[in-house]
Formats: structure tokens, C-alpha cells, sequence
DNA sequence: CACCACTATTGACAATATGTACATAGCATG
DNA sequence: CATGCTATGTACATATTGTCAATAGTGGTG
């Protein structure tokens, strides 16, 4: 206790808007689907709950279908609420592949900081 | 005229902060350093380029200085302007240890989005 | 000396992203 | 009709980031 290192230590919210992006196209691969449902199956994807909120994630379909890579239409005939479809368009699936493809970068540079990281007091170069 | 796909294929700005705090503590941890220098190392990291502009970097610094990571002090007697010469403090390396440990978090993530995406058409599950 | 280039740090501003809380609305149940 | 679940959306505050400019010391050139 009382030690003033909470500071550093309190993990600030991750910032989770690239993965998200990603999880939603790839959820949406699947094939059609809405954001009530979209948001429960994201953390089942490996997203952190915290993230995965439903105001959150409503307000990025929105704006990915603003860019393009989703598209939206109301579902017809159906009891309860009305329910979004979203649909992922040719222009998602070529940003999808980009964002897998960037992330392959996020991870080199992730091993590279690893690789420097266990040079422990290896100060040379 | 044009077609409409620009807009999801510039890519926007990655958001490097997380990584850059690595880098600055990895260099940090080597010995004491000035933002000039530091900024000029990211790079050699794997960092990008344009997420280590200077003025970022000073930013980025004063603030890991405010949370107790780094500390700073005037170099003395050198020629030229002054420079604010960092130093990682024990608080710091405890940050670094943290933030490498949640890295792998990132990677485990990353590892199943990309098995998700590698699970082409197989909508099974 | 006037001018310029390089080193070095900082501050200000706008744009964007994110967290949080709330508002709306349909339907079902007791 | 009060409550709770489904379902979507809006509003506001705050945090992060990019960009640009300001300041300042030193050295070199004409």
C-alpha cells in the first residue's frame, strides 16, 4: 500500500480503435450482422471488454461505413427494436487485408523491441 | 471523375505511442540521453520516422517526466544550446517491465486475429 | 557585421480519438 | 403501468496527435 507508484501503474484504457476496426470486418466476413451482436462477439475474439462497448462500437460502424468498408441497410420485419445490418463491402475486405498487413509490421517492430528488451545490460549497440 | 476509395486507403497516421514510451525507455536505460539524440534512435528501433519528430519526442518526454519514469537536468558547461539531459529513474524500468509484459498481451491478440483472418471462408465455429 | 544553417527545446493550435453518460424506443412480463 | 431487456444513437469532456512556429546558442561565409 501507500507506495506513490500508482501513478505509472493504473494501466491507462488501451487504445483499441486498429483491433476493433479489424474485429468488426472480420466478424463481418461471417456474413451480415448487427452492432448489439457485434460488440458481444468481439471480446470472444480475444478484444478487451472495456473496449468492446456498445456506444463505442455503434459509433465506429458508423464511421467505417462513412470510409466505406461497411455497408448498412434496416432490417426488415422483425419484432423488438430495429436492428442495423451492417455488411462487409468489397472496399472493407481490401482494408482488412491492408490492416493484417500492417500488423504484421506492428509485430516485427514488437519482436525488435523485444530483442532489445532481453539485451540486458548489454549495453553495446 | 475519380474513383471513391482513396479515403480508406491513405493511411492514416499510426498511433505510435505506446511504442515510442518503449523506445524512449529502452534508450534510456542504455544512459542518460537528450531528446535530440533520442529522437534521431527511435528510428533505428524500428520506429517510424514520422512518429519521432522532435517536437513529439520533447512532448513525450516532459510527460514520462511528470509520471516519474524519467528525470531530467541541465548538461552544464558544453557549448551550444542546452540540453536536457534524461535519465530512466526505478519507477521507469518498472513502467518498461509492464509495458513489455502487456506487448505480449498485444501479441496474443494479434496471433488470433490473424488466425481468424487466416480462417478464410471457414465461417464454422 | 549580416546572413544562414545546424543544434536544441518549447509552446500553441487544430484535428481526431476515446471514455462516459445519457436519451430514445420497441416489446414483454407481472 | 413499472420494470427490464434489446437496440441504436447523441452529447460532452478529455486525451492524443500532427503541425507549425518561436526562441536561442554557435559557427561559417561573403
Amino acid at each position: 500500500m501507500g507506495n506513490g507508484q500508482r501513478k505509472s501503474q493504473n494501466q491507462p484504457p488501451r487504445r483499441m480503435g486498429r483491433f476493433l476496426r479489424i474485429g468488426l470486418l472480420l466478424l463481418l466476413r461471417r456474413g451480415e450482422n448487427y452492432g448489439y451482436i457485434l460488440a458481444a462477439e468481439l471480446p470472444k475474439l480475444g478484444l478487451p471488454r472495456q473496449s468492446s462497448v456498445h456506444s463505442v462500437i455503434y459509433r465506429l460502424l458508423r464511421r467505417m461505413e462513412e470510409e466505406g468498408l461497411v455497408s448498412s441497410r434496416w432490417e426488415t420485419s422483425q419484432r423488438g427494436p430495429r436492428r442495423r445490418l451492417y455488411s462487409i463491402t468489397r472496399q472493407g475486405e481490401i482494408a482488412l487485408d491492408i490492416l493484417m498487413a500492417r500488423l504484421l509490421e506492428t509485430t516485427a517492430l514488437i519482436e525488435r523491441l523485444a530483442a532489445v528488451y532481453h539485451a540486458n545490460g548489454d549495453v553495446s549497440q
